[in-house]
DNA sequence: AAAACTGTATTAGTGCAATAATACAGTTAG
DNA sequence: CTAACTGTATTATTGCACTAATACAGTTTT
């Protein structure tokens, strides 16, 4: 069963695009595998505090893009190919490396500083 | 006069806190400066083919921190203390960095990896 | 078989971002 | 002075994210 444990939904964008990527990058990371259990929409949503129409929205869109697979009345599971891995892989990498080296540069940092503002933040941050 | 000419709106964020981002991270990087001119909110929104009232909610925020000056039938006009700028400086760096690392992270991408990210990202990438 | 779960669908309502259309007051340029 | 700009304010409307309350169909468990 994947764990929500981590889960943080403070950033303002929408709920169901923050579950939608929590999965995708949890699949990424390799914590979140094929044939893995999905929590009912229900559950997750009393688990998040949230309704389950929200959660159904961020399923239904794994399950358009052929990561989970749900049938009515039963649970719904996680489908992960080698394809889709890499896909997603670069999908997301590239995006999230891309914002951030443009936030960086659009405030005068240097690649250097770049490196050093990782570091300082990997473990902790101050 | 301040210039928007590589101004996004991409994001999917609010287009008044990515006006906002894109003035403060300006002021860090030091191409917005104090005195700077403000395009009117009519030029403005004119310019990046939003509402006024748009362009006037973020205007409104940035003197409400004491970022620019305005004044009825005056032109708005960028005030920047040295005190304000390492503010926003500490501000926008940790909330950028942090929230990159915690995506990256969360992909179980390793500190050097990160690097790598950069590395390849900050020259167009590919 | 019955109970308790699953997924799926619908309808209604709220709040916020954004648009649209004005209006008014003050400043600046010709 | 007048015209053309500024900032500011108001009201109405649209669209989307989210909530709420159901309802129904299928599966699993006991």
């Amino acid at each position: 069963m994947i764990s929500f444990d981590n889960f943080n939904m403070t950033d303002g964008s929408p709920i169901y695009l923050q579950i939608l990527l929590y999965i995708k990058r949890g699949i990424i990371a390799g914590i979140i595998c094929d044939g893995d259990e999905l929590p009912s929409r229900r559950v997750l949503s009393a688990l998040l505090g949230v309704n389950p129409n929200t959660v159904q929205k961020a399923y239904k869109m794994l399950e358009d893009e052929g990561l989970i697979q749900s049938r009515t009345g039963a649970k719904s599971y996680v489908v992960v190919t080698e394809a889709k891995l890499t896909e997603i892989r670069a999908e997301l990498l590239e995006a999230d490396a891309m914002e951030a080296v443009a936030k960086l540069k659009q405030m005068g940092v240097s690649q250097e500083e770049a490196h050093g503002l990782i570091d300082k933040y990997w473990n902790g941050g101050e």
